[in-house]
DNA sequence: TGTACACCTTGTAGTGGCTACAAGGTCAAC
DNA sequence: GTTGACCTTGTAGCCACTACAAGGTGTACA
């Protein structure tokens, strides 16, 4: 309580400041229940933070920036909060879950890429369009698809 | 007119089956400018269509899997049916840039997959919570990030 | 001719994770 | 007291659909 840290009081634009999350989007973080309601301190009705809201929204930031969906990020957050001496198996499935889905993803756009090249590679760009081979491919040209 | 193919009068669902589009997004796009609107024929108020619209369809649904916007499509389709001793330059612009963006798309997402692996490698997920390597990343750990 | 039933119609809401307003309220400083 | 920066809630928009509701139509068969 006199640690001098926790009660210095943040308004949500200092917040984002602070966090690099956009004040929008903890409003929209506290609607979608990411982050509990803010206290409304002092005088009026404004929200007020602390130190420690922005711990938690740079937790929410880089979880964000490494792909984890809010759904993920919620369930990190409560593994975080949990009983520290339990083991960090559900992180750990949550996390490698995740990077099998980013593998998919990359995958798939790894394909997507290669056959998008393969297309354009075929046609110079300066033909009729009528023997353009990016457009004969769309329109079912005989190089694959079937 | 009396070729035998552009007679055929298809269903939307007939349309949707023949072409691999369903029969919703068929409406959408028509919705959405992307295809004109279907002519109404026989005896009620359905829309109906013809073997054209099956290749046109199928020329937008190749079109998506290689992961062209709809703007993109609505743009290829113009070409596609513009002047057709035209070059093909802009098949090729919006092709190339389309492939720039996958790439840029790609290496953002490789990124991050070698981020998400490495924070990941640091632990085997039996350490306490309190310790956990993955948690400690995202709360700012040592490592990286600044 | 009746009727069952598959298919179609339009319109609206939801997806994810925000961003971008609009219209008005509050706070702090001067 | 007044300015002006900041905050409030609420709503709409993004993308490319999907899903559903409530009702209309087409056709096959009895």
């Amino acid at each position: 309580m006199a640690n001098g840290k926790a009660d210095t009081t943040l308004s949500i634009g200092e917040l984002a400041t602070r966090s690099g999350v956009s004040a929008e989007a903890i409003r929209y973080y506290e609607r979608e229940h990411v982050v509990p309601a803010a206290a409304r301190g002092g005088p009026g009705r404004y929200r007020r933070y602390d130190e420690y809201d922005v711990e938690r929204l740079q937790f929410i930031r880089r979880a964000r920036e490494l792909g984890f969906s809010l759904d993920e990020v919620r369930e990190l957050l409560a593994l975080n909060d949990g009983s520290p001496s339990r083991p960090c198996t559900d992180v750990n499935r949550i996390a490698r879950a995740h990077l099998a889905q980013v593998d998919e993803k990359l995958a798939r756009l790894g394909a997507l890429r290669a056959e998008l090249d393969r297309v354009i590679s075929e046609c110079a760009g300066v033909v009729p369009v009528a023997d353009c081979r990016i457009l004969s491919a769309l329109s079912g040209g005989p190089a694959h698809e079937r």
